[in-house]
RNA sequence: UGGGCUAUGGCCAAGUGGUUAAGGCAUCGGACUUUGACUCCGACACCGGUGGUUCGAAUCCACCUAGCCCAGCCA
């Protein structure tokens, strides 16, 4: 299923390399460290990544912090370790704040030129000057100060002699620009707030458009690859890079975010989802949150083999996450341990054999990797099967699981006929009362008789107690915009059930397993005796 | 209504004037099966619309239509 379409950003490079414009491939990832990184995320540091790689370049990990106020040490980490666990090595990590002395630096090397000046104006007046879709800007009065008063007072603004909001300094552009972001965009605003790095060192900040180019520049980033929400910066973009004067000219290029079909991404959404406490915080395993996926069991493998998959378009379709779930199943059905387990148990009570007999049987962990080796399988006069593989009525010749006069086989044990059954008050059904065929064991070759089927189960007596917890959409009706997203949650989207696995596998955090007929799950990082459902498995069966 | 983008089967996505219009997901048949899993076979598109250029167009041109983005001292 890896299959790695062509896409034009590839081309590019391509030809860049060819064209001998570049011998060395550099990009970079970029996050703001102010919330945890998604699914979406991991086509751009995927892609940053691979494409870097492919031609013998390297990836960098820079962290574009030039807002103090919204960011936080513990989005750093928190990014860094996902980021990590997906297996994108960074040959630098860096930080847009590493930068801000050279930033001011070739900030007033624009004041100087004549190209910025200090604004006096509010934020309100600004906005108001600034016209709109079908309408220029105004002038600021300020637009026309001396360089020499423009380069003292930038000067103060660094110094703080400026109240925050003050003044802002405003590169001098064009204010009937038909491109918004070309209509005096603001450089630096006053604002004083301690820094997750430089701490109270500034009290000034550069604004995005122009610490951006820099930042890419300063680290000679060839193909700076965003998001299309950014096509219509560009321009502003190349302005900065051309008239700081920077050495190296990096090339922004702009792809098709990854959108997912019924789910919740965006920050905010989803940190609206852990506020108001829906989630258990920000890896709750039914969000898409790098940090969600990793704790449901996910393997990095799968979000590769999904993400290239789907290349690197420039337009924005909803995926359906159906795509991701076949990339898990294809990653773990040759590396996960595949074992027996019981989550909604009913009773069998094997009539004929003996009362405190006990015995060990030998299977693969998984016939398609004998390098995962065997396990001992216990069987006795008491096991647990899956509700579901009992009906007390053939309903037709193709069900193929146990019914009464019906005789299955217990996969790598033996043959067992039901012959009647016991109900409990409620009328549920207690225990199935069945006979097995010491001839028929596993591996003994018997093909005598064909069964009806082949179904699990766990020996009773030994059983490990677990937890599992199964998943389901966090959101219903995400087409529905007007209803707000708490009032969409599903009350199905966790289901914790109390079930039973083999008694002789040790369980180890982190560790993925396959539950022979239900799906994947992996043991929780935390408590062995929880197993989240990854994905289930697919079937056929109508 | 200014500017910037996007539009290929139910979903994603290759394709850049000559192809039977790749591939994956989903779906539907069928084979196999000690997982109704896996695997294997088979089915599944007149390329947003309309005109035009051309021997020939998903690919070029024109005009429409639909959707997304831009008026933060956010990124």
């Amino acid at each position: 299923m890896t299959m790695e379409n062509s896409n034009f950003i590839r081309t590019i490079i391509e030809n860049d390399v060819k064209s001998g414009k570049h011998d060395t491939i550099i990009t970079r990832f970029p996050p703001e460290p102010n919330g945890f990184l998604h699914l979406g995320h991991a086509r751009a540091i995927i892609m940053n990544h691979t494409l870097a790689h492919d031609y013998g370049g390297y990836f960098n990990l820079r962290f574009d912090d030039t807002n103090p106020v919204k960011e936080d040490t513990m989005y750093v980490e928190a990014i860094k370790k996902d980021i990590a666990w997906l297996g994108c090595h960074w040959k630098n990590l860096y930080f847009a704040s590493d930068y801000f002395d050279e930033m001011y630096f070739r900030a007033m090397r624009l004041v100087e030129k004549g190209l910025a000046y200090v604004c006096d104006l509010s934020a309100e007046q600004i906005k108001d000057t600034r016209g709109d879709l079908t309408n220029s800007g105004v002038g600021s009065p300020y637009r026309n100060r001396s360089i020499e008063e423009n380069i003292a007072l930038f000067k103060a603004m660094k110094n703080g002699e400026f109240a925050d909001g003050a003044k802002v300094l405003r590169a001098k552009i064009d204010m009937s620009s038909p491109n918004m972001n070309m209509r005096d965009p603001v450089v630096y605003r006053i604002q004083r707030a301690t820094h997750h790095n430089t701490q109270d060192k500034w009290c000034i900040y550069p604004m995005y458009d122009f610490a951006h180019p820099l930042e890419d520049a300063i680290e000679g980033i060839t193909h700076s690859l965003c998001s299309l929400e950014f096509e219509d910066h560009r321009p502003l973009y190349d302005w900065f890079v051309k008239h700081t004067e920077m050495e190296n000219v990096p090339r922004q290029i702009e792809f098709g975010k990854l959108r997912i079909a019924n789910q919740i991404s965006g920050k905010r959404y989803i940190k609206q989802l852990v506020d108001e406490g829906h989630v258990d915080g920000w890896d709750d395993p039914r969000l898409i949150t790098l940090s969600g996926l990793r704790r449901r069991g996910v393997p990095p493998q799968a979000i590769h083999q999904f993400i290239h998959a789907l290349g690197l378009p420039k337009s924005e379709g909803d995926t359906d996450l159906n795509m991701l779930d076949e990339a898990i199943r294809d990653v773990l059905k040759i590396s996960a341990k595949r074992i027996h387990a019981v989550i909604d148990p009913i009773h069998i009570e094997i009539t004929n054999y003996p009362d405190n007999a006990f015995e060990t049987l030998i299977a693969p962990f998984n016939k398609d990797n004998e390098s995962l080796g065997d396990r001992p399988l216990h069987f006795s006069r008491h096991l647990l099967i899956e509700r579901d593989d009992f009906m007390r009525q053939k309903p037709n010749k193709k069900y193929k699981r146990l019914a009464l006069g019906e005789e299955v086989r217990l996969m790598h044990a033996y043959f067992i006929k039901a012959n009647d059954v016991k109900y409990d008050d409620a009328g549920c059904i207690e225990t199935v009362y069945c006979t097995y065929d010491p001839q028929t064991k596993s591996g003994s070759g018997f093909t005598d008789r064909k069964p009806n089927g082949t179904i699990h189960f766990v020996e009773k007596t030994q059983a490990q107690a677990v937890e599992i917890r199964l998943y389901e959409p966090l959101v219903l009706n995400t087409d529905q915009k007007d209803i707000p997203v708490h009032e969409k949650i599903n009350s199905n989207s966790r289901v914790i059930k109390q079930g039973f696995i083999e008694a002789s596998v040790p369980l180890k955090p982190n560790e993925s397993y396959q539950f022979t007929r239900i799906g994947y799950f992996s043991v929780d990082a935390d408590n062995p005796a929880i197993l989240h459902r990854i994905v289930a498995l697919k079937s056929s069966f109508k």
